[in-house]
DNA sequence: TGTACATCAGTGAACGCGCGTTCACTGATGTAC
DNA sequence: TGTACATCAGTGAACGCGCGTTCACTGATGTAC
């Protein structure tokens, strides 16, 4: 029942955006808009679900894609497995990736349950940094503003102990290059502009393989 | 009196995202919420009026910021004055960044008058490109796919004639992923990562004049 | 200088709609003795 | 096997609020003769 609605509250983000409606949700339903708080304390309860949900598809859909690649050491092969993970989920279930990674939802504020999904995409990435690390493939010898640097090495201590702050800023960079270029295309900065959306993005992807130092 | 109705109705941005209200701007400026309807014939034309505006002004902080740069032969210079201009004015105005380049307001859809606007930030990008490429600084030899190469020369014929679709995908990549950084920062995906965010953000922009090439 | 008229910014009431949330309730199903 | 009770999903009415848009109107200001 409860996934049922979801199901429904998820149809309609696609049409409304996070302007999410309880009582269209019920209608769709053939119930009452009250029965939707036997599953749902509120409004926002319902889309502090959703988001979840989406982080952890999104987590789904990049695991599964990533460990198809079974040639470990093709770290591009791996990055570009990331990346068109996240952008084939974007494409097939936008309104939920524009509530993840558009613009905050107006009023909403996203409780702390969201952080631990939200993290399991980028858990992928930074594997394949420690791999390149350990297998000596990536440089890290350039400088980096002492704020930055410190602010990777504490994130680096959390979740990748001796991955160098350098091999992480790089990381971080094709990162966010990665939502940058799912976000442009999704949210129309593309149009009459690229038509070979797949290609392009592929082509991004080697530039940010390129530019993390992958072998 | 057009101009007082856009500026309550950019601080109403400010707190409702893009679910403006006429009523509640009408009532910030007392009056009776029909009494807009004398200067906007409608809610839309009224969010257009304001998503023009942003173009261009962030347009004009773009065109400014960049013009300030006196050693024009300073690319990377140039490349950064770009970037810190849009961030600059995205983060005083978030709201007005998020209308368009943020995810798209549900149910509205953009006039064709939006789009002049919006050219002016890219062609101060591309006339380094253009500076660059006739200093013969810049190199332009990979292979690009087939679709995107295509894409990119109707592109280049458009507004930068004789440029390498080669050295406009490179600086197509940078752009995407300035504004990728812009809103990245902005809707709150570095929140409890990256606190040194100024220098961050150079760093980014370091990232893709290397990767653009510039000398 | 004074009157008649046109312009036009803003009013106020109304239409028809939507929303989130509360609350006492019905009525079916399951459980215990 | 049959009765009494508890559980609980869903109802329906209501509260108090918001919205975009239309429309006939008032009343002040400016213009023409």
């Amino acid at each position: 029942m409860i996934a049922e609605i979801k199901d429904v509250a998820r149809r309609h983000l696609a049409t409304d955006g996070a302007n999410l409606s309880l009582r269209a949700v019920a209608r769709d339903m053939g119930m009452v808009s009250s029965a939707i708080y036997r599953y749902f304390a509120s409004r926002d309860d319902l889309l502090t679900a959703l988001i979840v949900d989406a982080y952890n598809a999104v987590g789904d859909a990049v695991e599964s894609t990533e460990a198809e690649v079974t040639d470990r050491r093709d770290l591009r092969g791996r990055l570009l497995a990331i990346g068109r993970a996240v952008r084939g989920w974007a494409l097939t279930n936008p309104a939920e990736y524009a509530l993840i990674y558009g613009s905050p939802v107006p009023g909403y504020q996203a409780p702390q349950d969201t952080t631990v999904a939200a993290l399991r995409t980028a858990t992928v990435l930074v594997q394949i940094l420690i791999d390149g690390h350990h297998g000596g493939a990536l440089g890290a010898d350039e400088p980096l503003p002492n704020g930055v640097r410190d602010d990777l090495r504490a994130v680096a201590d959390a979740i990748a102990p001796g991955l160098p702050p350098q091999v992480l800023a790089r990381g971080t960079v094709a990162w966010i290059h990665l939502f940058g270029a799912v976000s442009f295309e999704l949210f129309g900065q593309l149009n009459n502009v690229i038509d070979a959306r797949e290609d392009y993005f592929d082509y991004q992807m080697r530039q940010m393989a390129d530019l993390v130092g992958l072998p």
